[in-house]
DNA sequence: TTACTGACCTTTT
DNA sequence: AAAAAGGCCAGTA
C-alpha cells in the first residue's frame, strides 16, 4: 500500500497552487478515477490530520464550502480567503477563474 | 469477507 | 433551468 489511490490524491492537492481551488472530481480523475470523488472525501478526512496537506483548497462542484459549520468550513474560508480566493454572495466561489486547471498550471502560464 | 460510512458527482425528470 | 434520485469509489469496522 505504497502506491495507493490516496497517496496519489494527496499528491495532486500538494500540486494545488495557492490562490486556487480544486474539485473533488477534479482531484479524483487526475488521481485516475473520474467518479471516485468520494474517495477523494474520505482521504481528505484521513490526512485533515496532516497540515502538509492544503485540503482547505479542495472544494465542492458548487465552488463552495461542503464541510458544515462548526467543523472547518469558516476555517477553510479563512484559509482561502488569505490565499486570496473571493467568496461570491452566497458564499460560493468562482471556479470559472479560481478553479485550478491542471493544464493550465502545466504550462505555468500565470 | 460483507456491510456501512463519507467533506461527492452525474444523469434524469 | 432547477430539483431529485442514483451511482460511484476508497477506507474502516
Amino acid at each position: 500500500m505504497v502506491h495507493s489511490f490516496s497517496n496519489r490524491v494527496e499528491d495532486i492537492i500538494k500540486s494545488i497552487p495557492e490562490g486556487k481551488v480544486a474539485t473533488y472530481g477534479q482531484i479524483a480523475a487526475c488521481a485516475g478515477v473520474p467518479r471516485g470523488a468520494r474517495g477523494v472525501a474520505w482521504i481528505l478526512h484521513s490526512c485533515s490530520e496532516n497540515d502538509r496537506l492544503p485540503w482547505h483548497r479542495v472544494v465542492n462542484r458548487k465552488g463552495g464550502i461542503s464541510l458544515p459549520h462548526h467543523q472547518g468550513y469558516e476555517l477553510q474560508m479563512a484559509l482561502l480567503k488569505k490565499e486570496g480566493v473571493r467568496f461570491g454572495e452566497s458564499g460560493y466561489i468562482d471556479l470559472d477563474h479560481y478553479g485550478w486547471d491542471p493544464d493550465e498550471s502545466r504550462s505555468e502560464s500565470q
